[in-house]
DNA sequence: AAATAAGACGCTATAGTGTAACGCATCGGA
DNA sequence: TCCGATGCGTTACACTATAGCGTCTTATTT
């Protein structure tokens, strides 16, 4: 798994590769099938680390000549979400390739105005502190997403 | 202020009151202008702890006869986020009402997903967490925005 | 191998959310 | 009173997402 990971600083050809492993791994395990189509929007989403919104992905998947409507891309990343190799950033309206494929974490993002990449992590501390809070309410907490924004340490 | 309040035990009409008399004194304090426009979109935004959409906003204050446009609520909104008066839950999209206008804080939200009720917090050990984690990446956090899906105290 | 059932994709149409741009009205200060 | 800035009405449009149906493929059963 790749885990965090600086945009900046890794060789990013392997991290894709790493991250195909990884789907075709954990889909064969689950049982779920990674077909051509679904194979392909990972891949563009995994192609940065800035988020790549829904009709990008239309666009670049029309590149080669076959143009796609929007279902098809929807689809497709309605099934990587829910086999959990994708995230959606709400703030943003698009996706980003999970970090940590596999291993149950909640979703914390650090997303830089500047360059727009974006830096998966995954603290306990503050899934924690949000785990206490909530309780402090009487509210059980099922799911936490929490996005910042900022400037990320290259862009500085 | 109001503070965090339990959406199910209060009295909303005297909350509604509160939040509109606050952003009557927030707004001279700033020099804004809050228009009539304005009071009233923040009123029916105020009229329940659940969040509400920018177009049932507008289905509403159609109901008294003038029907308006996307923009007349859409700058509304804006000019409401803008002072502090509102916030919008990126994972839903829709609006509720600050419960700490005029304090500086992060988007906290619990959202019930039995009731829709939301639950603003503020909660420095979050925030922290969050900080720290965030550092620790070398990232400088500006804004954080933190939405909590689960089950309020009296849904359960 | 043939039949069958479930799943995946193509396609059309449409719903839902948000903005650009222009002009008129209104408000406040010089 | 005049003027500049701000707010609002209106039209048109961009962007994001989904419903529904038909067809083809895949996996399974017979």
């Amino acid at each position: 798994m790749n885990g965090t990971v600086n945009p900046h600083e890794h060789d990013h050809e392997a991290c894709v590769e790493t991250a195909l492993a990884n789907a075709e791994a954990i889909c064969k395990g689950k049982g779920l099938r990674l077909t051509a189509m679904r194979r392909q929007v990972l891949e563009l989403v995994w192609s940065s680390h800035e988020p790549v919104g829904a009709y990008e992905l239309l666009d670049a998947l029309g590149r080669d000549g076959k143009r796609s409507a929007p279902p098809t891309v929807y689809r497709a990343l309605e099934f990587l979400r829910d086999a959990g190799l994708v995230h959606r950033l709400d703030s943003l309206n698009a996706f980003v390739g999970c970090a940590s494929p596999g291993e149950a974490h909640h979703g914390q993002f650090l997303i830089c105005r500047q360059c727009n990449q974006v830096i998966e992590i995954d603290a306990q501390a503050i899934s924690a502190a949000v785990a206490d809070s909530a309780l402090a309410c009487g509210f059980v907490a099922e799911r936490q997403t929490l996005e910042v924004q900022g400037i990320c340490a290259q862009c500085q």
